[in-house]
DNA sequence: TAACGATACGGAGCAGTGTTCCGCTTTGCA
DNA sequence: TGCAAAGCGGAACACTGCTCCGTATCGTTA
């Protein structure tokens, strides 16, 4: 987040620019965060992820208030491509349905491949809004845009919120990637196609 | 519930039966901990379900080794409600796939009524297999005979396992109760709508 | 009914986690 | 080079699950 309202700040010519030993803990705290993730998943201890960064707990939570932001800053990429994917989806495929179906496709193969991400993202306990609310802001009106051009195809019903889809979606993914007896990506499928069917 | 294990003992002829203070105790501890999952969901503290019932944590803890031993002792009648309201179900409904989506209507109205019990159903962490096996013992097998049923009057398509419903249908609970624009309800119904189809 | 062994109880204590706080160090500027 | 300000580290606290064992209670037997 802050490396981002560090440039706000050049921007508006404040500017008392970050210290250089903090940008580049900043730094190796993200690469860290980022191992931690793939190798405990997404709940990893914040002090496993300081001992990898090699700095202190004060130092992780200077810079990262809260777990959400940590993640936040560490799949902000692929969420932002996620995102960006979908109007081209829109522009490529058959139909808005089929534009729909592959966007959910790469929103799930996001989820299933992030150790727990899924499950954090439905957690209702304070400090995870954050989360909620960054993932949701950048991802909730591509998935908007889709669902409403499935439905004035007129190929969908259309009385159900991106909201409810994305967490919808979200949700089928939890567990996904421990569970071999258990294909959420087929699940999902499912749900898309009953979206099917104006009636 | 556990006058089901005593009851076993005594048909072993071994029966040693359990001491009074004990099954008190027992009794007790069930009602602090609906009481406290109702408070608190199914994660309170094991210290205040002991505080609750007015007990030790040596107590609690000699009871029900797991949460997940006590969980499924709070919920095992409305458990068995649901198992057999499944062929109840399938002999009064006009079709076999409209006794499907009834059933699964009253299992995810048992879910979302119980605070945390779908995110904890599908918990991987050890400790809680036993809450998955003894949920899906007896409920798989009467999702499989609705499922099959349905299938097999060609109503939806048959590749599906009762084991993926259940876990989708469980996973799309999670967080219900908590927030008010997720209508879980929906989005089960939306998804046994896509089961249609064989195609 | 008294005594005794089995059973069960209570809660202190350990371990693992998140989070805060503050004295010390490093940085960048004058 | 000196000195605030910015940043750092990690001890310490709070809260949780879970174990362990000395003590109390129960049920039985003499």
């Amino acid at each position: 987040m802050n490396d981002i309202d560090e440039g706000a700040g050049q921007a508006a010519g404040r500017s008392r620019s970050k210290r250089a030993d903090a940008r580049r803990n900043e730094e190796t705290l993200l690469d860290a965060a980022a191992a931690a993730f793939v190798a405990s998943g997404v709940e990893a201890p914040v002090r496993d992820i300081a001992a990898r960064a090699g700095v202190g707990m004060g130092t992780i939570y200077r810079h990262f208030p809260t777990r959400a932001d940590l993640i936040v800053a560490v799949y902000r990429h692929q969420i932002e491509a996620c995102a960006e994917a979908g109007p081209a989806l829109l522009a490529t495929s058959a139909t808005p349905h089929a534009a729909l179906g592959r966007w959910v496709d790469l929103f799930v193969d996001f989820l299933v491949t992030k150790h727990g991400l899924a499950a954090v993202l439905q957690s209702d306990s304070p400090g995870f809004e954050a989360l909620h609310a960054s993932f949701l802001d950048r991802l909730l009106p591509v998935c908007g845009q889709l669902l409403d051009a499935a439905a004035e195809s007129g190929e969908i019903r259309s009385d159900l919120k991106a909201y409810e889809l994305m967490r919808g979606v979200g949700n089928l993914c939890i567990g996904a990637e421990s569970d071999a007896k258990y294909d959420a990506r087929r699940l999902v499928s499912l749900l898309i196609e009953g979206l099917r069917h104006p009636g």
